[in-house]
DNA sequence: CGATTGCATACTGTATACAGAACGGGTCCG
DNA sequence: CGGACCCGTTCTGTATACAGTATGCAATCG
């Protein structure tokens, strides 16, 4: 992608996990462009792009449409990403070099600072925590499971659910990657993969507890795995 | 997609995979748009798709070439399809219904009339055992798995080694698919996913072996797992 | 009063035109 | 003889025009 193309599918992402626009609402290709200000074929890729990671789901008469993510969506992603982000936690393990490991020191101590005791920084939290989950995964050395994860990432409702949480829930992520720095320093891949699983698995109950209050649907879960 | 944008995917796709173009080569999208009888626009569709799929890459001043699969770029490949495709089983053991069971066992008897005793219809093989998996996917129900495995399945190399497989080798493929429908039918999804897991690790290996005596990179392999 | 058909409107898919960037080859300079 | 530069060619990205299809509303008929 290139210069309109990229500010064309940054916008629309953006106007997706804001809100701006929500679950059901017509995506028009002619409003967008407008809205980004270029013309209809870089929409049409980034919304191509978009519907590829599900954002946006279109209908048979291939009208784009704002994806809804029910709690059953929130949770097979988080699954997936489960499955994927353990499996490049185990790999990671057995690859990463020494500049990984200081680099993810440096990423989860950033992390740290936007955890103020007053106000947490959520935004600023999320992006570090982006950060630090990208380079584990470019430190499994696997092509395609970086491309296989790179779409499964963000969740709009789990994004705006996050600016609810509570500063305790923020410092056990930071508890949990430092507890994945242990086995990643000592390339114990089971470990690594354990720690991974539950940090996931751990974050999806965090949505769910706090989605649970909102007025979207119930957050009720059986074990699937 | 639609009509020209599917067209032009489906050729392209078919170039490669057949060895029309090797890899390496440069693919430009006015002679691609030629070829295909359409304009560029689709073209640029379909090229999209296909770098998604990492059967096209683009070099950093965005030109489009035929990727170059090593063997490593196949393990990697199978072992994400080993790691999807044995977490599916396991998932449509719990949900399969009666009549995909039955799908599955009529397919599977149709992928044995494809083994002939003198010579073995390895396209009408691969389709068949494309049917199988998918209706495996179909039953464990979550969209992003399906999503995820979709992009990774085809690999252009292992298509043409295939060409070369033995009639033992395909008739293992199908007393596999018998065994993971046993487990299936009685849903039981540790069972599963281990079959499915060696159905892909042995498929793997079986490539590699056939892949040895080629021109093209060695084949050995150490387990990363 | 409800359903159906016909038409105006809106939207998407495709083709084409144009602008800017990259490539390749030849020339000039050290 | 080698390397840097320049310019014509080629290619990609973007905008726009046009055609075919869906949508929604209103008029008409049962």
């Amino acid at each position: 992608m290139t210069r309109a193309s990229d500010l064309a599918y940054a916008t629309i992402r953006a106007m997706i996990l804001s809100g701006e626009v929500r679950s059901g609402d017509k995506l028009s290709e002619e409003a967008l462009a407008q809205r980004c200000g270029v013309s209809r074929t870089p929409v049409r890729e980034a919304l191509r792009k978009l519907e590829d990671e599900l954002l946006i789901r279109r209908s048979d008469t291939l009208r784009s449409f704002v994806a809804d993510w029910s709690i059953a969506d929130v949770e097979d992603n988080f699954i997936l990403r489960g499955l994927l982000e353990s499996y490049a936690a185990r790999r990671a393990a057995q690859r990463i070099r020494p500049a990984q490991l200081g680099e993810l020191q440096a990423i989860n101590a950033g992390l740290l600072a936007f955890v103020t005791p007053d106000s947490p920084d959520v935004a600023g939290f999320l992006e570090c925590n982006r950060q630090f989950h990208a380079v584990v995964l470019e430190a499994a050395a696997s092509p395609r499971l970086t491309a296989a994860l790179t779409r499964v990432i963000e969740q709009p409702v789990v994004w705006r659910t996050a600016q609810n949480y509570s500063r305790e829930n923020l410092l056990q992520s930071h508890r949990e990657h430092a507890e994945l720095l242990s086995a990643l320093e000592r390339h114990d891949g089971d470990w690594a993969e354990a720690v991974m699983r539950s940090h996931i698995r751990r974050a999806f109950h965090t949505y769910a507890d706090a989605h649970a209050g909102t007025g979207e649907p119930g957050a009720s879960f059986q074990d699937t795995v």
